[in-house]
DNA sequence: TTGTAAGCGTTATCAT
DNA sequence: ATGATAACGCTTACAA
């Protein structure tokens, strides 16, 4: 049923040798035997079979990305632009992008060592990256090739592509000061995220550059969803002292904070500023328009396909320490006057 | 550096043939050997090779996802559950999920036959049906095992999952009639898909068995986001005998839709009534809540999953037409009395 | 310019 | 109960 150079070597009278350089336009086939060759491939249906040739090239020509369920969501629309990008740059090099999901934090190391192991993947891409986190530490000593989505805080070496969230916190938390807020605060998923530490990091740090008090309490952790938003915001609005302004770890996050302080009858923007990270398409259209760190994440995406394109290749990788500037767009959630 | 069955045969001073016997747990093995065996693969840190499993069993023992560029986005958040849970099923029977991007509708078919006869994939899985859909065609023709997340108009057969739109849209539409609305439109993707095709099936067949008029124009075409519903909003509201009820062909279209109206100084609800499909989290907690039709996502993902799964193994596919049942959730956009 | 032969790591067939 | 041999389809020294 299917056509093998095998097939093609037998109907040109050549052997399979001449018929493989033939088709990879090795310099030394006559140009006859070239274009027959080309001919009867194509009039055969001839396509290679990537199996065979990954077992003598010893190389998977793949990619795996390994999905903690308890992690990034498919559906956080920052991390579906980021991988939306990442497979595209992966299957223009002609490399195949596997996908698989891990539920409990207990297995979430194996499944690296198992799939590079069987030669399934060259290398793989890890995400949501926590201060000490468990998987890098296990790649490194096991020396899998890898991508980072992300760094950690030990000084280990390896290639990341990660958002500046300490900077982009800092414009934003500079912005709210600038409009007068004093009493501002920080909802977050855990801290073990690295990058939510980098944006506890930058919001400490604003602060105290402006001279301004560091309330502990006015920084919590809550789930990175709309609920999670809503949840904290109720939280910290029934503090005597309540913030007058509101900085969620992301969009969701956000609008879920817009929605709880909406719901005691406080108007956004006015009573209560709130911002998020992201730059979702929402943001833009939510009621009122949320004000926000952008993230490069088509950009992100691009960037780390690439790296790990090399990194599968096994070449060494140009650029290994990416850290993209995120940018401070401002809108009516801390600035009502603006009317875009 | 890799061990392979030759250095476990080598170490037990057993053939390369036993060894894998042993590892597989066959019968004809002495319990001495098998107990060796395995210990030493133990030792040694054995994993198998997959890519040599795969050419010596003529499978890939993996799934192909094509995903348009165009079509619908990782984000969607419908979309996304649907895949985490197709992706876990695949995973957790061994096979792996490989995906792609398209950009360009021309290119949408050769790459389905290029991963089948490169042996990448044993099987693909195709999204976004349209009525006449030329992917579904060519895999037919070309024999090549596909499962597909929706039905086409033609009268082929091939194994599907798909929603009853018409069903869904049926009792939305009955339960807007209930609420005393006589002009009620519906915005919905471009009608070649199929999933709109029903909708619209449904939503005319509501309007005529409650022996209400069809206009025509009240079932427009817009883009599947939340611009795209606030645009089609906009326009059914600037018509004379603006509509009082307008359904959305999906959540995020129906939370434009509700910004638009609000925006006109309307209230949802009791001036507009607004209604959507999917139920995703926002639809739960936007302003004011929005009824929708909820899609079994999670559902959808497992059972296209275990298709797959059975269809990359080239088992029969024990339930091949799956058509499961929306469910209607009533919330305050269409009844504002309600207070969930 | 072309061909022969070996090898990638596994499984299957057929002996012993 | 075990082993020798071939085969899966391809690439690549090496030889001619």
């Amino acid at each position: 049923m299917t056509v093998t150079l095998k097939d093609i070597a037998r109907q040109v009278n050549r052997s399979v040798t001449t018929v493989s350089r033939a088709l990879h336009d090795y310099a030394d086939v006559s140009p006859e035997t070239r274009a027959l060759v080309r001919r009867t491939a194509e009039q055969l249906g001839y396509v290679p079979n990537v199996v065979a040739r990954r077992l003598q090239k010893q190389r998977a020509d793949a990619i795996g990305l390994i999905l903690p369920s308890y992690g990034p969501r498919l559906s956080d629309p920052l991390f579906a632009d980021i991988l939306s990008a990442a497979a595209d740059e992966i299957t223009r090099a002609g490399l195949d992008l596997l996908i698989s999901i891990v539920h409990r934090p207990e297995d979430e190391v194996a499944p690296y060592y198992q799939r590079v192991g069987e030669r399934r993947v060259d290398s793989v891409w890890v995400v949501h990256t926590r201060c000490h986190d468990r998987r890098i530490a296990y790649l490194l000593e096991r020396r899998i090739p890898f991508v980072a989505g992300g760094r950690v805080l030990e000084d280990w070496v390896f290639p990341y592509v990660d958002v500046d969230y300490a900077r982009g916190m800092h414009s934003l938390v500079s912005h709210l000061i600038q409009l007068g807020h004093r009493r501002i605060a920080f909802a977050g998923e855990s801290a073990e995220l690295t990058a939510v530490h980098y944006q506890r990091e930058g919001f400490r740090h604003a602060l105290q550059e402006h001279g301004l008090a560091i309330y502990e309490d006015l920084i919590v952790e809550s789930n990175p969803t709309q609920r999670g938003g809503y949840d904290a915001a109720q939280t910290l609005l029934s503090r005597r002292d309540a913030p007058t302004a509101i900085i969620a770890g992301n969009d969701m996050m956000a609008l879920g904070v817009m929605s709880a302080i909406q719901d005691q009858g406080l108007e956004v923007g006015s009573d209560v500023a709130v911002a998020g990270f992201g730059d979702i398409p929402l943001a833009e259209t939510s009621h009122p328009t949320l004000t926000t760190v952008r993230v490069p994440a088509q950009q992100m995406g691009r960037v780390v396909g690439q790296m790990l394109v090399m990194s599968a290749r096994g070449q060494e990788i140009s650029n290994p320490y990416v850290l993209l500037q995120p940018e401070l767009i401002i809108r009516q959630s801390t600035d009502l006057d603006l009317w875009l």
